[in-house]
RNA sequence: GGUGGCGUGGCCGAGAGGCGAGGCAGCGGCCUGCAAAGCCGUAUACACGGGUUCGAAUCCCGUCGCCACCUCCA
């Protein structure tokens, strides 16, 4: 069995043939650095967090690249007296690696800033315009095109024609051959900060978007790399433009493009401009992290998602449960000869995995195993209860959803004085119990209940945990 | 106008011609001193109207509604 994708190029899902046997290079296109992320950008991550993890597992060594669009209009209207454009960039680039960190994802093997490979923009710009397929603008705005009608494979990744594109409303009339060209390098502005340019056969100015990513990829992975990802919302016009002119440079560029579905709130895309956001430093503020990152997961990648008051609350319940096993589980089987067992991913599991990343399906699997193995801690089968223990934490573990829980019992003193405290009413209330003092066991268990912890017997002991 | 996608039981969410994925919530039972947790059981579901077929949520035609992109956007 191999793995398979859905390539939006080809609109079909197909068997993943790498450049190089075992190897995959991987290139997404991050965020332009200008404001707070958001949990759609948080979902983009993800999902190739998931796939690379996934590729990892099957054997792969992935080459995986993400880049941070540092240098950019919207960027540059972000700065302030108090706060030059870069550091703006840099601030917000430290607000997405924050939300990547929590949620668990993998950092990449490398995340290049486009202002670091402006030299690698430049040749890419010089071939293109040795080979016909882009111009300088003969105002003097030192603007510099792609020509668009010098491609005639232009609008092949989103089967669109040029011709019934609408077309572009310019602001400000430039001087392209068709409102379709787009820019390659932008000429300098006397408004913006010399901070902001760069020198350039063509005159100072800084790249334009799509240039940066066609650089870069070709830097870090290859003229030929085997995966470009990215959001939905990318497929045009961004990555049209970046397959247009990496082809029409001569590059081979991406085998296969993968889009990531978008997160909703209300039925419709976040935006600033809806001011719909839901931030990930807010979600995060109030939604422990595993849940975020297991609500964000447990859709197809491909398909959207809608953010709603409860969709929170249902991933928690539903992770909590396979935690719940797992804990269990764990103790139960913590003395015995069975503890180490070790055993594959469930057949079922990895060819959901398989096809086109298929985690809703995965998910049914582990659930499954979920329910098998508590079947098996009622039954006090303890092999079985060691089987679907490594089965579920194998599962876990590709999704990502094992984040260490932070079991602050034994971290410090304060917590080892509320373990303390909270064992021995555990004591007390056994011996009411024992005494038949169920007043008195009860009010005990009610009191924790209302100080967040929640106990659960067991026909041998009780166990406690903190009400997340 | 062009391009792509969606509409599944109370909710979330898979599937894509033939035994009703899975989760959350609910209900009944088991367990428990009572709970919690867990287990077992539990649903005239596939936007609407036609058609193809022995058989359609899945294929075809049409209708309605919603979303995304064509302008910066994960």
């Amino acid at each position: 069995m191999t793995v398979r994708l859905h390539d939006s190029l080809q609109q079909a899902v197909v068997d993943l043939e790498t450049r190089v046997e075992g190897h995959v290079g991987i290139y997404v296109c991050g965020p332009t650095v200008q404001s707070a992320p958001h949990i759609g950008h948080l979902r983009s991550a993800l999902v190739y967090d998931l796939w690379r993890r996934w590729l990892s597992h099957r054997g792969y060594a992935v080459t995986f690249i993400r880049n941070v669009t540092d240098i950019d209009d919207k960027v540059l209207a972000q700065q302030s007296d108090d706060e030059p454009w870069y550091a703006v960039a840099y601030r917000v680039e430290l607000e997405f690696t924050a939300g990547y960190q929590a949620l668990g994802l993998l950092p990449p093997t490398y995340e290049p800033r486009a202002t670091a490979s402006i030299a690698q923009m430049h040749d890419l710009i010089a071939t293109l315009i040795e080979g016909g397929h882009a111009y300088a603008a003969d105002d003097d705005s030192g603007d510099v095109y792609f020509d668009v009608r010098s491609w005639s494979r232009y609008g092949e990744l989103t089967r669109q024609s040029p011709d019934d594109m609408e077309a572009a409303e310019d602001s400000a009339p430039r001087a392209k051959r068709d409102p379709r060209d787009f820019a390659l390098w932008k000429g300098a502005k006397p408004d913006e900060p010399t901070s902001a340019h760069w020198d350039s056969p063509w005159g100072r100015g800084r790249p334009g978007w799509h240039i940066e990513c066609s650089a870069m990829a070709a830097r870090y992975l290859g003229e030929a790399f085997d995966i470009h990802g990215g959001g939905l919302d990318l497929r045009f016009p961004h990555h049209e433009n970046e397959l247009a002119q990496s082809s029409a440079a001569g590059h081979a560029f991406a085998r296969y493009w993968v889009h990531n579905g978008l997160v909703t709130t209300g039925g419709q895309k976040m935006s600033k401009s809806l001011g719909n956001s839901v931030f990930a430093t807010d979600l995060l503020a109030t939604t422990r992290a595993a849940v975020v990152r297991y609500w964000l997961g447990s859709a197809h990648y491909r398909s959207t998602i809608d953010y709603t008051s409860t969709s929170l609350e249902e991933s928690q319940a539903a992770l909590e449960r396979i935690e719940g096993f797992l804990a269990r589980a764990s103790r139960r089987v913590a003395s015995t000869r069975f503890a180490a067992v070790t055993t594959e991913l469930p057949a079922e599991f990895v060819a959901a995995m398989d096809d086109d990343l298929a985690v809703p399906q995965a998910l049914a699997v582990l659930h499954e195993r979920v329910r098998a193995g508590n079947a098996a801690l009622d039954d006090d089968d303890v092999a079985a209860v060691a089987r679907a223990r490594a089965e579920v934490a194998g599962m876990v573990a590709v999704l990502g959803i094992d984040a260490p829980e932070t079991d602050a019992r034994d971290d410090d003193p304060e917590a080892r004085a509320l373990s303390t405290l909270v064992d021995r009413l555990i004591a007390e209330r056994r011996e009411a119990r024992e005494s038949r003092d169920f007043a008195t066991a009860d009010r005990i268990r009610d009191d924790l209940a209302a100080a967040g912890i929640v106990l659960e017997d067991s026909p041998t002991a009780t166990d406690w945990s903190i009400d997340g």
